[in-house]
DNA sequence: TATGAATGAGTCTTCATTCAT
DNA sequence: CATGAATGAAGACTCATTCAT
């Protein structure tokens, strides 16, 4: 599959590193396997096979099924949440900050599709508590960053409609709208992924903000 | 050895009619089975315990499992469709009539949420190729609805930004993307079901049609 | 490996009766491998090879494991319950019902290893809650079976030592051990099975109780 | 390839001692392990565990799992046939000794209920070929302990019944009895420990020997 | 002497599906 | 039309054991 004929090989069993590096490389496969087959879809010797190592192996590296899909869920969401904090303190307009979060929401999902999808579009019926509980908090921290941002707005009274909530729930669902169809429905002959994210945010603070 | 054929046929069980109501009562179930636990969930047991009979009768009426379902997401995308048909034929303008359409579609996903979720949610990747096939194209042609609508806005020179397509599907996404995440993070404290769709779909029409 | 070639062969699949019997022969074959391997070796894999069936046609007849291990036991003590009913209605001294008793359960515990085994040697420690209720209901009941006609020696004042508990007590775990050393050492020099038992039994009553 | 021999040991882990030490430490680990989790719950990584080693360590000093629970039962044994012989060679008279050499028993039993356990009530059938081998040894040695004291007794004239071997066996399976149902059923209402020992050990000499 | 990493065989259980009647 | 009985493939996970260092 890659190039492990040209590497001196020392052994039948995979001696790649140190641990550390092995239990990366299983996220990596996983990540892959979840993306392209769903959570359920995803199982431990698929994983497994992946990585090109025993089932048994996975459970030294993560003590169930579940800790590995939420490990990358993790990770993922800890470069958005990271991206925001950023902007947060750029020394712009409320709107302008608003509409830099949005762009950079928008494309975090689009370039990190499968843990997007783990955390925003998986049902919150399946799966174990444990998991609901970790999807969620992730989910609600991200969408939390929004708040902040659009009541400075609304304090300076420039909402159109709606309380500060309903709007920043309207914003944050457009793009998570657009995000998730794109990558669920590759099908679609979809306009360029700037051009309708821009006319999409865009159009959004238009009508819902005042001047 | 089997004195079955002269007995009165008067199936303790059930002897509600004969095929189509069968059928039709199989939906029923697996539609509510399906409701509450998802597609995994929904499993040819459960569903054939709730309409009390065997699994094994299941299969007299559909071929496997991914037949029930699809069934089931046929039926409702069918009445989107009609939906949308009965307000494409009323004597509104085009705005008017787009703004109807988003919000039915709104209000339908809301109220069917699991099949909704199977046809607009679930990876194209995942599961059969029958399935996909079914439910890209139940999408499709639910998403090609809105398609006229826009093109006539657009007719008339009243988009702000952007051609008819990227508007277009930025309306579906947009309203997609509410649905879908009341539906999958119902412990999110949403604002009213109605009063966020308002704005949401009155911010969007304002912010990307003129007058 | 038996006879099977000469069957009309009617089908790969086993139609040996109706269902009924098919329950019965696996508990059958459980007991023989539960007695060959024990509780932790009487796998359900091993069982079904045993009976011929797969091992997911155990799960139709039963539960789980722990059901089918149980059941064995239910059935088996019953028999001694029995047993024991008929022998307390008699006519005779207390005395010698005790001593039918005593015998009558050595002589089951010797033609029922098996359930013996897992009714009275196995470790309360192991296995789950539920096993753990059933095999200690079952072995008290038994138990509780000797408690009244000792009761009925004291109670005539011929108890040579100790009170009626004790004394009862005494007499069960000396038989118990007759058996349970009987079962799980067969290659010890035995004494013949009647004359050690009498021995045993008789010197106690002896030994314990008054004229 | 290994110079591990020319670094100052001075593990980071342990620096217990030399081998020998380690051996009795996972012994002891072991031994704890054992008795409260039994035979199968005993596994290797718990009482690598509980030593503060590897589980690979373990391998070092034990052949296998069933190497070091027989080390175990050896080492217990000792201690009883240890007691046997002390008793044996106490100046008093045949019945007193056997009476001794019971209590002792008893005692030691419900000292050691878990090597008890693994000697004397685990099925022979079950497990290895060594293991069968050792307990089966373990126990026939203990056994004959009483043999030669019961043939001295024989030689007087005073056994009331049946042959030495006889006799013999019953007060061995009779002691056994007490112990194994005293270990297997703690919930049992059991009279006093040393009181149902006596009253059980007293009436079967009494009921088997005369004066 | 000890380890970290890995394995293969095995555990129970569940699923969609099919056969013979 | 419907069933009871059965199946094979797969699920997650655990165990004793063994490499190479």
């Amino acid at each position: 599959m890659n190039d492990i004929l040209n590497r001196p090989v020392k052994s039948a069993r995979k001696a790649k590193g140190d641990g550390h590096l092995r239990r990366a490389e299983i996220l990596r496969a996983a990540e892959r396997i979840f993306v392209a087959d769903g959570y359920e879809g995803a199982t431990i010797r698929k994983i497994a096979d992946e990585v090109g190592v025993s089932s048994t192996c996975l459970y030294m590296h993560f003590r169930d099924k579940d800790e590995i899909l939420l490990e990358i869920c993790r990770a993922a969401m800890e470069q958005l949440l990271e991206m925001h904090n950023v902007i947060s303190q750029r020394p712009l307009g409320p709107v302008e900050r608003v509409r830099m979060m949005l762009t950079a929401y928008v494309e975090f999902a689009l370039g990190n599709p499968n843990a997007y999808r783990l955390v925003f579009c998986a049902s919150p019926l399946a799966g174990s508590d444990q998991k609901q509980q970790v999807t969620h908090d992730l989910g609600v921290q991200c969408f939390e960053r929004f708040s902040g941002v659009v009541r400075e707005i609304a304090a300076e009274g420039r909402l159109r409609h709606g309380d500060p909530r309903t709007v920043h729930q309207a914003l944050w669902a457009a793009c998570h709208g657009l995000v998730s169809l794109m990558i669920t429905k590759p099908s679609v002959d979809w306009a360029e992924p700037e051009e309708i994210t821009r006319v999409l945010i865009d159009g959004l603070l238009f009508g819902l903000i005042a001047d």
